[in-house]
DNA sequence: TGCATTTGACCGTG
DNA sequence: CACGGTCAAATGCA
């Protein structure tokens, strides 16, 4: 079923990306974008008439990085899904039929751990605008709860939820909640894996140009990976108009897919100017003041959301490595052989200041960024401090 | 009736 | 072996 994603579309994938990644390189450097889906050097202005200005190339540029950044995750995904291993399969595939799911998780505990070492996992602190022992954070996603446990030094138990949609679409993405023991008002919350699934936000009215893709090949949330990312990468475009603010749902125009990991380092991280290096510099503070962030909606405050004062606080590992002249993240670990070839390790902690008053409507403001820290280990120099073009643009 | 939550047990990892 | 993550039956709710 997953091997429908072969080889062939991630180097598409790639391909396509390194090209748009170029363009993104160019956009920021301020060069007329010569070609990036015919939408930003067609379009002068806000639709209200506001002057698109250099910033906000920039800003756009940072973001379409960003969103290349997402893709090399969609293709890792893909990459290991056609790497013969089922890690994705959706359980309940397993659970239509006689068996119980628990003889179905014996038998495929080889391929199919219980802890999904290689998901993509991150953590943000969320502060919610009381400490009413019910309140809990809200990321605009629809979660299934489905466990609970207290852990060892914690006062408070650790929520375990699952996507909704993990069933119907085989999302994998699952997140833990934690209240923090210092903070009632603060969670901490793990995800793990991002939204394959397309559910709309709550909060949430689709952006211009957000539709939805095409109910088909539901079965293969690789190829839906794919096809959603390709739309989101239109979508990015076409979404232009809207101001650097995306409101609401957090989508942005990136449309469903949520893969904040490497966005996060590669979209968001970078500073505007030029001197940005993580090979040679890295560790520094990065300022982003008006930068357009690239978080995927579960890092946002929707609008409505319990959320008043939010500050998130994000780490990720990634795991690179170079196949032949090629840097590529690699498979999602589901293997041993992942693990062993472990590359770098990367850690990026951002903190934002949500000063949108709760309740008020207003969603998170990308603005707001006013302090990233990068680890010196970041692993997407070769694709960040060098171009994915050069690296893809044969693939 | 269908879906979500609760909760104790199971099981993998370190 | 302890801990943490997940499962699934039981239960609650709309």
């Amino acid at each position: 079923m997953q091997d429908g994603a072969g080889g062939g579309d991630i180097h598409l994938l790639l391909s396509i990306l390194a090209n748009g990644e170029e363009q993104a390189r160019q956009l920021e450097l301020g060069e007329p974008a010569s070609n990036v889906d015919g939408q930003l050097s067609s379009s002068s202005s806000y639709p209200g008439g506001h002057r698109w200005g250099e910033e906000y190339y920039r800003g756009v540029a940072r973001q379409l990085q960003c969103t290349f950044a997402r893709a090399m995750t969609v293709a890792r995904a893909i990459e290991a899904a056609a790497g013969g291993d089922r890690s994705d399969s959706p359980r309940s595939a397993d659970e239509s039929s006689g068996r119980t799911a628990r003889d179905v998780a014996h038998q495929e505990h080889q391929d199919v751990p219980k802890r999904r070492k290689g998901l993509p996992k991150w953590t943000e602190k969320i502060r919610v605008s009381d400490a009413n022992l019910e309140a809990t954070p809200e990321d605009g996603f629809s979660w299934r709860k489905y466990g609970q446990k207290d852990i060892l030094g914690a006062k408070f138990p650790r929520g375990y939820y699952r996507c909704t949609y993990r069933n119907a679409q085989g999302c994998l993405a699952t997140k833990q909640v934690q209240r923090s023991d210092s903070d009632l008002c603060v969670f901490d919350v793990t995800y793990h894996g991002a939204h394959t699934c397309h559910q709309k936000q709550r909060h949430a009215t689709s952006p211009p140009g957000c539709n939805p893709p095409p109910p088909h090949d539901q079965q293969d949330p690789s190829v839906e990976l794919v096809r959603n990312f390709k739309n989101g990468l239109k979508v990015e475009t076409d979404g232009l108009p809207a101001p650097p603010t995306f409101e609401h749902d957090g989508y942005g125009a990136a449309g469903q897919l949520c893969f904040p990991s490497a966005p996060f380092h590669a979209g968001v991280a970078p500073p505007p100017d030029d001197s940005f290096s993580p090979v040679e510099g890295g560790g520094g503070q990065l300022g982003l003041e008006g930068g357009v962030g690239c978080f995927s909606p579960a890092f946002v405050s929707p609008a409505g959301s319990a959320v008043g004062s939010s500050y998130f606080s994000m780490t990720h590992s990634y795991d690179y490595e170079q196949r032949g002249d090629q840097f590529v993240m690699r498979g999602t670990g589901s293997s041993e052989l992942d693990e062993v070839v472990s590359a770098a390790t990367a850690t990026a902690t951002v903190t934002a200041v949500d000063r949108a008053a709760a309740g008020a409507g207003g969603g998170f403001d990308y603005s707001l960024y006013h302090h990233a820290e990068l680890d010196p280990h970041l692993p997407f120099a070769p694709m960040f401090g060098t171009s994915m073009h050069d690296h893809y643009r044969n693939a």
